[in-house]
This record gives structure tokens, sequence and C-alpha cells, in this order.
DNA sequence: TCAACATTTCTTGAAATATTGAAATATAGC
DNA sequence: GCTATATTTCAATATTTCAAGAAATGTTGA
């Protein structure tokens, strides 16, 4: 079985990376923008499109969607006169590496029962 | 094999959780703690030791601590004069959860091709 | 180039969060 | 009870982040 976090060519996220990103997913809107970009899948969703559904004001969608950008999880794509945003989903699973490896690898000596038996191998 | 986001007996974080403890997350210093606590593992560690090692005020670190503790990250016990902190290793697991079940669980047909062949499964 | 549409940038003010240092609280040992 | 140690709380200040709307920019298709 091939897991999220488990694979090795998957890189985990470095701590400046971790921080821009866990600051990027603590915002109501920007986790709803992410939430609904993930159902979207690889085709993605024109910024307008995401406004309208999530009951935000255009230039408001604007600046959470650059700021998401910019923390690397989400890209976007032009077509037509629509950009079409996308979720990263190599950053989420950065992301999740970050804390899972530092939850139950490399540190099996010390890590908790709780941790070791519900949840790790 | 028993990975730590495909146990279903751990529930995934709600959004109101996750948005907490990304955000407890989203704070160097905060991360910081979580990382040392990790590295601790179920002994924990003191306060003070916290304090000393990532170089903070105790002020300052209380404050940090009760933030993390809030958020439902970390867990503390006294034990003498000392409180000893230690890491919640579920609420780590619950979020790595949301995160990877958005990502690759219940939308399998819109899921990207990156992820679908690097990441699950 | 022009008209129509889509998105971004900018400004302002409000709200949330962080830092510092001093004072307060709790425990252990004498 | 008294003192030393460990941690937390509090008040004042500084910083960051957020929201709303107007104006500007960029793109398409005629």
């Amino acid at each position: 079985m091939k897991t999220l976090h488990s694979d090795p060519a998957l890189p985990r996220a470095t701590e400046t990376e971790a921080l821009l990103r866990f600051s990027a997913l603590s915002q109501e809107t920007r986790l709803r923008i992410v939430r609904l970009l993930v159902m979207a899948g690889q085709n993605g969703m024109p910024a307008g499109t995401i406004a309208t559904q999530l009951g935000s004001s255009d230039s408001r969608l604007s600046f959470h969607l650059s700021h998401l950008e910019h923390a690397g999880l989400v890209h976007s794509r032009r077509e037509g006169r629509s950009i079409i945003y996308s979720v990263v989903f190599p950053a989420l699973a950065a992301l999740s590496e970050f804390l899972i490896q530092d939850c139950c690898r490399g540190f099996e000596e010390n890590v908790n029962e709780g941790c070791k038996s519900e949840s790790c191998d």
C-alpha cells in the first residue's frame, strides 16, 4: 500500500514552508477555498465561481487566492478570460508528511503509546 | 500496514478544530514547541526546559503553551513544582487526516493525477 | 481599437494576535 | 510559616491580519 505520507519521493515541507502553509490554512475563507478546490480536482475552478460559491467579494477572494498561491498550496492558469485555480496536491501531502513524520517516524523510541498502538505501522 | 491517517477509529478533525489547530501551528515558537515535544515523546518536558531550549521568556512560553493546549495539541500535568507538557499525538493525527482525507479520499473521481499516482493507494 | 468581462491592486479602518516585564499563584523543603 | 523555585496572569504597547469598496489592469472577441 502506497500512502500519502510514506512515499520517500515526497519531501517533507521545511519549517518555513510549513509555517507559511499552516498560516494560509488557518483562515476560514482560505480553508474553504482549499476544500472547494480539492473537490474540483485537477479541473480546478475559475476565481469568479469560487467567489460566488463562498459568497465572498471578488477582491477579497483574489487576496486569499494570492495568499494561497504564495504559500504554494494552489496553482493558477489562464483559460480564456478566466483564471482557473487548482490545488497543489503534493504541497498538501508534504504538509501532512511534516506533521506525521514528526509524530511517528524517527522518534520511535520516544513516541507515546497512544500514537504507537493506534496510528503507527 | 496500519497508517496514521487510514485508521477508521481515528476521527478526522472538524473544520473548526482544524482552523484552531492550523492557527496554533502557524506561529514559529509554537511550531517549535510542538516539534520539541514530539521529540520528547510521552515523557514530555517541563515548561521551563522548553523555554530554555527555545530561548523564549517564561511568560511568553506560558502563553504559547496555553494556546497549544486550548487547541488540543498539547497536554499538561503537574510533577512536583514543574508542569510537564506533552504533545497530543491523536490531535496531530486527526489534523493530518483532515488534510489527507480531503486530498485523496471521497473524491477519487476528481482527484488529480499527480496525487493519485504519487501519493494515494 | 473598443466594449465587456474577469481579476488584481490600493486605501482605510477595525479586529485579532504578539511581546515585554512586573505581579500573582502554586509547590516543595526547611 | 517562610523561602526558593516554577509557572501563570495581567496591563500596556506594537504588530499583523482582515474586510470592504473604488479604481486600475489585463484579456477576449468583434
